[in-house]
DNA sequence: TTGAAGATTGAATACGTATTCACATGATTG
DNA sequence: CAATCATGTGAATACGTATTCAATCTTCAA
């Protein structure tokens, strides 16, 4: 029976001696931009292979205070579109061998205590997606030089850079296209109350239709989960006067409000009644929904988040910045055609 | 206008200059079960408050070589079963304050190359789902007794856990559920080749079928992604003697099928053809597809796998372990029911 | 041939913590 | 009351690296 030993890791000193050479050599073998001969650093890496050694992150992030680690709050995970946002920041960040340091928040509001400790991982930034920072974190962050970026949310605290959706113009597009649809009542699925993404995109709507006579628009809270999605759109469509025309801050509540409509409620879609969702998750164009919906593309939403970072990272005293990622209304067989 | 002054972080020694004690004292205060007064403790603590201090873990880990870290590889997030995954461990692990550093890798036999560089970070552990650890990785691990544990995958090599459903009985039951049904021609969508879970239920589902008969069963690999599996599912479906019952080794590959099969083929399901997922993904339900499948559950894995990393970590000697956590069909309307 | 500048290296040190060890204090026992 | 013991504390050190800084070695122009 083979004996499982384990042995003490590879230092660089263990290299140095080696390779017969003093461990700083070793170190600079492994950065760039430094003094060492190519002779010298050839040897080094050859024998570090033959070794197998990896220089100890741990050791370096303590010494150069810079870990290379990214962390990443994030809520509603199941939500496919925030799914690829975890997804395609963790391959871009790869690409300069940075890695993410997982933190899941249960919603917008309750970005998750425990994040108050990540700075004692000397993470490089804090990236949020689909929750916010709360006062004393965004404090204590701009304290320790480190940024936060949100992704498709607002900041409620200077200091907070953020990457949004252009939701105020896009709850506006959406109107108009209800509203030329021939629709006469209008509803409005949002995410947790005090999202900041659901505010902008029913503010734009509600501005739009205000201003085209349409003085109501019935609110309810789908939460960001399919059921308590479903059964906001269940008291919709039970009101007095039951929506036509739904719009849903997200693909996922917007699928839940086709589920609820199409086989509880015997509608047909969309003569019945139009739902438009929000985000045009790759499930969107299935026929199964077939959802008009305002497409915000996930990719390169996170392209601009590591951009920002970057900077940030790079000269901390910037003031924070506020992108805004443009998008367009993608009309497919879920919603009435505008009538021209 | 405010000046953002960054201060250089809080460490032990500043709180212990203000509390009046050594930077010792000041570590133990924050270590339980250690030889230090109920009242220094507290005065301890009470200053660290007052700073904002926290235990930089960089250096704690550096000194005890832990980390309460754990890398997470996984592949296919935009798969709901994969996604969940990630949702459940990171919440579990938080519950012992510990947290993820995830690594994305492309399929099954791509595990990120970059993983071999994760044993710099001092993780405590290795965790995989949906990705296998190349033998290279394996050894290195083995080496540094540092454990892997692969979720819903078999390992190729020793020394790596597995916590497992049981695929090779799902796959003799589906083939079950489908022969009584009344089904003549068999079809398989895999996964990508290669895949351990696809193999072992393509293999469970086989032998019933042959055992019983059906001697072909016709197999395409969706590569567990939606686009490879509708385009497989055509090649199924345009055959020769296309097959009127389709197996497909995960629910997302299923909700392809449905899709090419209802608005492609103008199929009428189940009649013309049934489709079997498996997981049970929450849409799965949905009356849109309204999927047999068998349900695979994921906080249970996920459950199980941490108990093995807390076990293999307390007693690094101990042999790999492989575990199954059993599953059961839930028949709903994509497929023919049994001819009793 | 002689400096002087530049290239390359190693010794020493700091990053912030946990832990060993020796010591001091008071409590407990005979 | 002396001897033991458990408890509590601080000085010193190690974890593995990157970075001064001074020292050595090359190179090349004058």
């Amino acid at each position: 029976m083979k004996k499982t030993t384990i042995s003490r890791p590879i230092t660089a000193t263990d290299v140095a001696k080696l390779a017969g050479v003093s461990q700083p050599v070793v170190s600079r073998a492994f950065m760039p931009d430094t003094y060492i001969a190519k002779k010298t650093r050839e040897k080094v890496l050859k024998v570090a292979k033959e070794l197998g050694y990896h220089p100890n992150m741990l050791a370096r992030s303590l010494r150069t205070s810079r870990s290379n680690i990214i962390a990443l709050a994030i809520s509603y995970l199941e939500n496919p579109f925030y799914a690829q946002v975890v997804k395609e920041l963790s391959e871009r960040l790869r690409e300069t061998d940075r890695h993410i340091l997982l933190f899941t928040a249960p919603d917008d509001n309750q970005a998750d205590p425990a994040l108050t400790k990540v700075l004692n991982y000397q993470v490089d930034a804090l990236i949020m997606s689909g929750t916010k920072a709360s006062r004393e974190l965004a404090l204590s962050f701009k304290k320790a030089g480190v940024p936060i970026v949100q992704i498709n949310r607002k900041s409620d605290y200077s200091g907070i850079s953020t990457v949004r959706g252009e939701d105020h113009d896009a709850g506006r597009i959406i109107g108009e296209h209800l509203l030329t649809g021939g629709h006469k009542h209008f509803g409005f699925v949002s995410g947790i109350s005090g999202s900041s993404t659901s505010l902008s995109r029913l503010e734009g709507y509600r501005e739009y239709l205000l201003s085209h006579g349409i003085e109501e628009v019935q609110v309810v809270y789908g939460n960001n989960t399919f059921e308590a999605a479903a059964s906001a759109v269940r008291e919709l469509l039970s009101s007095k006067t039951p929506p036509d025309a739904i719009f849903c801050a997200s693909d996922y509540m917007a699928f839940a409000a086709l589920e609820v409509a199409k086989y509880e409620f015997d509608l047909s879609i969309p003569n019945d009644l139009s739902v438009v969702g929000f985000n045009d998750v790759p499930d969107a164009i299935l026929s199964a929904y077939d959802l008009t919906t305002f497409s915000q593309p996930a990719a390169l939403m996170v392209e601009e988040a590591i951009k920002l970072v970057d900077e940030l990272i790079a000269s901390p005293k910037r003031r924070a910045q506020h992108l805004v990622v443009s998008g367009e209304l993608v009309i497919r067989g879920s919603s009435r055609p505008s009538i021209s």
